[in-house]
DNA sequence: TTCTCATCTGAAACCGGTTTCAGATACTGT
DNA sequence: ACAGTATCTGAAACCGGTTTCAGATGAGAA
């Protein structure tokens, strides 16, 4: 079978190029006549445009790229970037983009892609997401260059050198340490100790939840009871022993991975969750539900997460300024049996 | 910044379009002379080709597309796509090429995502995958369009019915079956049982090592002995509850996941692992070393199974029918300590 | 010296669409 | 009936590369 083009379905349908591109592209001012003329030429033939040509004659490729700067590792340890490309893709598909995937396991190799990414223009824009579990990400090497040379982009996760004009989407990390924190206090636990992380948002975030929460309470903050991890379940582990000294009798950990790291701490001193200390998580991930007890936690939406950013991404490759450009998604608390909640009602 | 197109190059090395174009792309006959001169044009000016005009001129994108024909659950529950992407990413910007990942979240998306691809010559070619979980794969509805298309293709997972043309890669999962059956046996386990999965090639190659296994040290198969599940943990626990009053001594479970469920059916009515029924289970997914005991599994490296499979395709687009059609990836036997083995030593 | 032939280069066609521009037609209002 | 305007359509230019083709140049052979 011969490939198919406009000037043949032109050809069939008796008309010009310019009228079949009007066709397809739901041009106004055309024949009702000439239009279903054409279009049954179209539905006959199963004629589909040439994408290639189409990007170039109209400088528009239709495809997107999604950004993932890291190797190996951290990709699959938990399940939030799958969740995340999933958000994604079911609402690229709902627009007929194409998604490109960029997963870098160099440093130099993402600065080489970038280059080529933003000179070659095969991308509309991009969605940048940051390595979560990264201790310093003060500079995405990325953004200037994507500025100068005005490649739209939506970012996930809140840049640290918050710039107005950065259109960034993120779960809203402050608000999910509240709740954690604030469901803890209202259970009647007098000291509640964190594990958070530095030097990232995210961990800067829920500590301030934390704390307003405390704030609130006028329940004055103890550093003592305050510990930090770097989102393996080793370092909750470590950060568990750090604080079990201090005899807290409830704490608030940053990631699901880190308290099931802390759980195990509590447990092989001999102490029982939730009744000698309550444990809330983060994340939700598949895990804490396995752990014994369940986990509770608070939950972000990832997979909207994810969708709303294409959403915003494309508001801006279609140059409309007047769109939302930065979001803050609430996250939810998810109540089981690690705080006590459950045994306290009974 | 005005963009830079070839012919602004050309003019400023003072040669024509074709001489530029002869230079990026390496052509023979032209004098060093010129070449350099225009090599020191565009080191200067940092010009990159465009892309599409490119895909546009010379029908070839350097896009190849992933698909992975399956909605939210599955593709996040186990790091297996994670993986593959991993290794298939890594291979394609070895390679310059981009990767469009095409996630379905419904068979109508997927059925008209498809055929776009194919009409629209956006892609080179494309790296199908399969649904690990889905119990009837008896026909993949995207094959014969790619065929009748001359779409290069390679499957990742060898297709039910075999089909000589169709280039594939896949893990040697008969063999997996049969070390860890091997294993089990050479550990003087005498009522070995199983739980594998029906309706689809892993498991009943899986399956098939497991009997090989038997055979070769005279055992009779005893089909008591042989459960089935659908690689969740709910099915590896009925499996298990279904195999115990057979009083096996050991068990080899087709996955990770399903072998957890198992574990917890036998600790459930108070029997140890290994001490009185050795688990072997299939994956090398985190939650195996997480678990305790250690579990013991097949280790298949997916991440190479995705370059190659990337490799493969390329030699496909390239039109050479030389290259390796049907690979087997060899699978490794992780030993921990849910089989016995360690104590059995000690 | 002259004729071949190989090597190198540029003009122009081409890939398959979109978009500009101007001409044709039909429809107003006077 | 006629100018003026709105609506519709096609020819041709254009997007930014690649590739064909033929002409120019220079080296080697006769």
């Amino acid at each position: 079978m011969k490939k198919l083009t406009i000037s043949a379905i032109a050809e069939l349908a008796g008309v010009s190029k310019a009228t079949v591109s009007r066709v397809l592209n739901g041009y106004p001012h055309i024949s009702q006549e000439l239009r279903e003329q054409v279009e049954a030429i179209i539905a006959e033939t199963g004629y589909q445009p040439n994408q290639v040509a189409r990007s170039l004659a109209s400088d528009r490729s239709n495809i997107i790229g999604l950004v993932i700067p890291k190797g190996t590792d951290a990709v699959f340890l938990d399940p939030y970037f799958p969740a995340l490309t999933n958000g994604i893709t079911q609402v690229s598909n709902n627009n007929s983009l194409t998604l490109a995937l960029f997963i870098f396991h160099s440093e130099q190799e993402g600065h080489d892609t970038i280059k080529s990414i933003v000179n070659t223009g095969l991308l509309d824009g991009l969605i940048l997401t940051t390595d979560r579990v990264t201790l310093d990400r003060t500079t995405d090497p990325f953004v200037p260059q994507l500025i100068e040379r005005d490649m739209p982009f939506v970012m996930i996760g809140r840049p640290d050198n918050l710039q107005d004009d950065i259109i960034f989407i993120d779960t809203d990390n402050a608000e999910g340490g509240y709740l954690a924190t604030r469901h803890l206090i209202d259970l009647g636990y007098q000291r509640i100790a964190t594990i958070s992380s530095k030097h990232n948002s995210a961990g800067d975030d829920r500590l301030a939840g934390y704390r307003k929460a405390l704030d609130e309470s006028d329940i004055a903050i103890d550093w003592a009871l305050v510990a930090y991890g770097d989102y393996t379940l080793e370092s909750g582990y470590k950060g568990m022993k750090k604080l079990l000294p201090q005899q807290p009798d409830a704490v608030f950990v940053a990631s699901d991975t880190m308290a099931l790291g802390a759980l195990r701490a509590i447990q092989e001193v001999g102490l029982k969750v939730p009744h000698d200390i309550a444990i809330v998580g983060y994340d939700d991930l598949p895990p804490a539900i396995q752990a014994t007890p369940q986990l509770t936690t608070v939950r972000q939406d990832v997979e909207t997460l994810g969708g709303m950013a294409v959403e915003m991404l494309l508001d801006a490759i279609r140059g409309d300024k007047s769109g939302i450009r930065h979001v803050f998604l609430s996250s939810k608390l998810i109540i089981r049996d690690s705080c006590g909640a459950v045994q306290k009602q009974a």
